[in-house]
DNA sequence: ACTCTCGGGACGTCCCGTTCAT
DNA sequence: ATGAACGGGACGTCCCGAGAGT
């Protein structure tokens, strides 16, 4: 092995990091090769040394999206931590910015009509997810399915309004109702 | 005028409706207008007749998805009917079968990175959505707006995941939340 | 025949024409065929449609080019106009400008190594263009192929040397084998 | 220095020579840097320690070939041997064989196209090659220029004819001008 | 000196959105 | 209303130039 193993890793890595912020930013199936690879920095030849088609990299991108999500909230250690997350994920900056935040408002639809690598990467990624979420808000599992489902649903609808103040409505209401 | 307006009127309608469905099961920009075409029993040409583009296409049909949905809506005038309609939403069935469902969890992302014609059809539309929930529900405009992103948000997460198991765990969980 | 024969001969043309512009320009091999088809204000796509491959794009091209310089050789009826022609053709603005010039300088030795279709072409082409010479020449068969090998090897010897006042040097004494 | 200079000077001299050959058939553009260090019977690794890329063999080659041909030139002596090398230079087996020949048909057009180091060694060498001739033709500067330029300019064109009856009439026509 | 790895990018097929002659 | 024709461009394979490690 001429290079050490970690230059592709971290290629590898970066590479899944830049493209999943396009792809939540441009949708997946909306983004050609060429532009996912120029959004790693990279060219189309370059990224089909990482990933065996277009597919593959999707199952990837999920899967590390999800991670990160998880990861994010598994470092939260206190109530005002999660008010934080909370206040933050329901904000309108969040609506603003798809391509810096969390895929599942993004993706989840196209990750639905994916090929079954994607679709498990998911649900191991959700499961996560989940765990965490209930965690934090300190209920039973069926009120951590409720509040992601909450969140998810309350910025997918915003971001779709045309008016920010409309969407203020949605965020704010969903932040209402997970304070209680 | 040799033909009565709404002659194209229906024939536009009916093509809406076919194509929306077509639109739900495979998502929009991944479909051809030959395939959205084709759905609605007519050729790529004969589509153009009716609308300019692709993209008038689809502002026309998300205003028709979430007419149809607001229509169903108010065609409900019990607390039965409430509850029956709760469970269809939040059933199996309806996260097997986006192409006979609601727009909303499976177009939403699209119609964020849509044009603005689209974007407004969709805003009408979910605010006529949005005051019928409040109707049946008989709460204030946030608690439906929560109502609303609970649903489509359980749906579209629940169709992403690959083990009908666990979707029915999302789908339970909501409805345990509305019933209360 | 849904468009008029002419519209696809035109494009063609054109391409033809855009085409060898490039190639005597940048070199044939040396030229992608998504440049080659930007040159022409097409895509890759594009040129596909006229042109099964990059090498059936070169034989039409080689034929093009000599024809043009054959048609431009036709055109002449006086010796007053034969004299314009070689000063033209030894002229520095010749050698400064290979994409406006002969094609003959600058895809040659590609010829040499392309396949038959490109020779063939080459061929045709050059009889006509010997046949034009030895006619404005007034001279026999052999002393017009002395003449155009002169002619072209002077512009391509001048266009690789750096210094301008050489390839003067080079053009001047050309010029003064073809006046005797 | 652990081995006397000229060693390595000695296998550059080789590489160059090897590779000149590889250049002058197929092209150097055309050629892959692993043919041409293959042609000298290496691998491309080795063939980057002596040389720091493709552009810099290209310009070390132009220059090796240019003095193998003044070098020719200058070891003849007499009328006899300069009508010899006429003779061979305008032969089938020249226009048969570029790779066993004179650079100058076969490569001019790509030194046209190359950086300035390339064309510093081409003008460097041509100059020897003009002054070569000159002494060998017995005439003045202007008259060997004309004579370079009738010599690379007929091997050129014969080269890229398909039919070798044509190629011999081109090659013919110019012995007969050189004779005289 | 060799070989494998890396990123760059060319090539050519395929399909898409749109238009036009029928 | 049809569907072929047109230009646009995505995809993925293949090969290139260069360099790193042995």
């Amino acid at each position: 092995m001429r290079y050490p193993k970690h230059h592709k890793d971290a290629a590898r890595q970066r590479l899944v990091e830049q493209t999943g912020s396009h792809a939540k930013q441009h949708g997946f199936a909306e983004s050609g090769v060429a532009a996912l690879a120029a959004a790693a920095g990279l060219t189309t030849g370059a990224l089909y040394k990482h990933f065996d088609g277009k597919a593959e990299l999707f199952a990837a991108l999920v899967q590390a999206e999800l991670a990160r999500t998880a990861q994010m909230l598994a470092a939260i250690d206190s109530d005002e931590g999660t008010a934080r997350m909370l206040a933050g994920y329901l904000s309108p900056a969040h609506v603003r910015h798809p391509e810096r935040g969390c895929a599942l408002p993004a993706l989840t639809p196209e990750i639905a009509r994916a090929d079954d690598a994607a679709r498990q990467a998911y649900q191991a990624g959700l499961l996560e997810v989940h765990a965490e979420l209930q965690r934090l808000s300190g209920g039973d599992a069926d009120s951590a399915w409720v509040l992601l489902a909450q969140l998810v649903g309350a910025v997918m609808l915003a971001r779709a309004l045309p008016e920010p103040a409309l969407q203020k409505k949605v965020l704010d209401a969903a932040r209402g109702s997970c304070a209680s």
